[in-house]
RNA sequence: GGGCUCGUAGCUCAGGUAGGUAGAGCGUCUGGCUUUUAACCAGAUGGUCGUGGGUUCAAGUCCCACCGAGCCCGCCA
């Protein structure tokens, strides 16, 4: 960034074919002067020389970055869309992240940028999907935002998939300006693009064969009409367009309506989007990259038939799970709500800034997605993406650390108290932080129930239904000794711990297999010191006073 | 059949529009802290950059061919 800074902060000086060496990069002040030079030196050491010197801009940039500064110079407004037609999945939120990435990108560097969601609520529900009951057999057809609702509680089939997701979004600290489909159409944003796009059937229909290779059937139209009728878009048939489309459906009726009674076909649905909402950067999933595809041939549409240069296109990869693609109807999904129950937004922010667009992500909820919070949690806090993944109120606590403590908590309260005594100080008159620190607790909680290995589950025992033999108990005793005597911070408890196990000549692994029995009735479990600083004080010494009971007393 | 994207250390990835001595994190190993337990510190280890050609003084980087993975070209977003 600040080497990039620099070489474009400086000006093209008059003696610019003048060789400028340095051996180091360090040295040379005017990266202008290398590269000019690298071009035209014949020299290899010199040339040498130079390009070293370049090379300093290829240091390290953020993907998002880069694009920004192919950007830069000019007002943009970054378009990204998804359909709720089902629920909304972490490979659909990669769209999102990313428009939203390059956004931010651009803002950080000066910039001027919009980013915009578009929820295409008026796309046709394409079949009856698996989680769908058997009424929902005969919507199949109409717009999503005509459908009733799956719960009954939401207005409409689009607003019960697209309620969750907004709310989704604002918790990634994401905030585009938000339309819906059906009402861009409604209020007549589209009819200009309708009408021209009506009145160019012929050379669209030409440039779809073109550059997709296919033929479009007889009595192709590049506008749906909905009919009035049976509420279906994709059962009509336009038959002619003067001021009124007018239209044959499969239900049997005909008739007109007006170009807001209906919607463009996807293929040009998308250019005319660009040319109404003036985009400029569109992120989209490969399946539209291909050529052929949906980028292909609306880069043609918005040229030829709208006269309107297209979008800055940003190609992205799927998101797999375990190695599946991602898919709603198949079941193999997991959604960004689900997702943000059991880690917080930073870590999905995170895992989309990491890596590149372009490249493959397989998503695995266990294991990896905890390396994915070690990761980002061991982040140096000024790089950039930390920067770009960071979510304003956040709890500062290890979520591996949060991990052991909802285990140990019994209730809300209980979390901040375990949190105190295990050195994690939470202002709780401070009601965001309050808040935060719940909300990560909450995060932990699911993601013990829902992916934690046997090894990291854990429950504090009721009461010791071990027994011990003498060397362990002499061991304990010793321990609940050192607690009486004084209060230790975790470190010194771990240490104490080895201390009395050589002091009684025994195995330090040992002993910490009989405190886990004693308190977890396991032979494992987390960091014992760290652990049992956790735990109120005097639990802990009662408990280990309680293993000495048994059958020494006998 | 046509096309798009990806292939760099054991793993995850930088090295994107500028050819110039192959990088980071994690892991692994070693050493240290009277210390294997879900810890910390220090150091070390690690790669014929998918394969084969070509251009060049110089190629992970540019060109061609091939291999492997995934996807698109069914108007369906």
């Amino acid at each position: 960034m600040l080497f990039n800074r620099l070489f474009f902060d400086h000006p093209l000086t008059s003696n610019a074919f003048t060789p400028l060496l340095t051996d180091t990069a360090e040295e040379c002040n005017d990266h202008q002067h290398c590269q000019q030079n690298s071009q035209f030196s014949h020299d290899p050491i010199e040339k040498t020389k130079l390009n070293k010197c370049m090379r300093i801009k290829n240091e390290r940039m953020h993907w998002a970055d880069a694009i920004a500064q192919e950007l830069a110079g000019k007002k943009h407004v970054i378009a990204t869309g998804i359909t709720p037609s089902g629920p909304i999945h972490i490979g659909n939120m990669r769209e999102v992240i990313t428009g939203d990435l390059i956004y931010r990108a651009i803002k950080d560097a000066g910039g001027d940028a919009t980013l915009v969601y578009i929820a295409d609520n008026l796309d046709p529900l394409r079949k009856r999907y698996p989680f769908l009951g058997k009424e929902y057999e005969k919507y199949v057809g109409m717009p999503l935002c005509d459908i009733p609702c799956p719960c009954g509680e939401c207005e409409n089939y689009a607003e019960h998939f697209l309620k969750p997701f907004l709310k989704s979004l604002e918790k990634l600290d994401i905030h585009p300006i938000i339309y819906r489909s059906d009402e861009l159409y409604t209020h007549g944003k589209f009819d200009e693009v309708i009408k021209i796009a009506i009145q160019s059937t012929e050379r669209i229909a030409k440039i779809l064969k073109e550059t997709s290779g296919r033929d479009v059937p007889e009595g192709w139209s590049p506008f749906m009409p909905k009919c009035p009728f049976c509420g279906k878009l994709t059962t009509t048939r336009v038959l002619d367009f003067s001021d009124m489309v007018e239209f044959e459906c499969e239900c049997g009726e005909e008739g007109k309506v007006g170009i807001r009674e209906g919607k463009l076909v996807w293929r040009v649905d998308w250019p005319a989007r660009w040319k109404v909402l003036n985009v400029t950067v569109e992120p989209f999933g490969k399946d539209h990259a291909a050529a052929g595809g949906s980028y292909d041939t609306g880069a043609r549409i918005s040229r030829e038939i709208y006269g309107y240069e297209p979008p800055h296109p940003v190609v992205y990869e799927w998101i797999t799970l375990k190695g599946k693609p991602m898919s709603s109807s198949k079941g193999v999904s997991v959604t960004v709500e689900d997702m943000l129950k059991v880690v917080p937004p930073d870590i999905l922010r995170y895992m989309i800034v990491r890596v590149k667009p372009e490249k493959h992500i397989d998503f695995d909820p266990q294991i990896t997605l905890l390396q994915l919070v070690d990761e980002f949690e061991e982040l140096d806090r000024g790089s950039r993406e930390y920067e770009l993944s960071h979510v304003e109120l956040q709890a500062d606590i290890p979520f591996r650390h949060m991990i052991t403590v909802v285990q140990i908590a019994k209730n809300d309260d209980q979390i901040f108290e375990v949190l105190e005594r295990s050195g994690y100080k939470v202002d709780r008159s401070d009601k965001r932080q309050v808040e935060a620190v719940l909300s990560l607790a909450s995060n932990a909680r699911e993601w013990v129930k829902m992916y934690a290995p046997e090894r990291m589950k854990f429950e504090v025992k009721e009461r010791v239904d071990v027994k011990f033999d003498e060397k362990e108990r002499e061991g304990l005793r010793r321990l609940a000794e050192l607690f009486e005597k004084r209060e230790m911070d975790a470190k010194e408890v771990h240490d104490s711990i080895y201390r009395v196990a050589n002091e009684i000549g025994m195995k330090p692994s040992k002993l910490f297999e009989a405190i886990y029995k004693v308190f977890l009735g396991k032979k494992y479990g987390p960091r014992a010191g760290w652990f049992l600083v956790s735990l109120p004080r005097n639990f802990v010494i009662q408990r280990l006073k309680e293993s000495q009971e048994g059958n020494n007393e006998s």
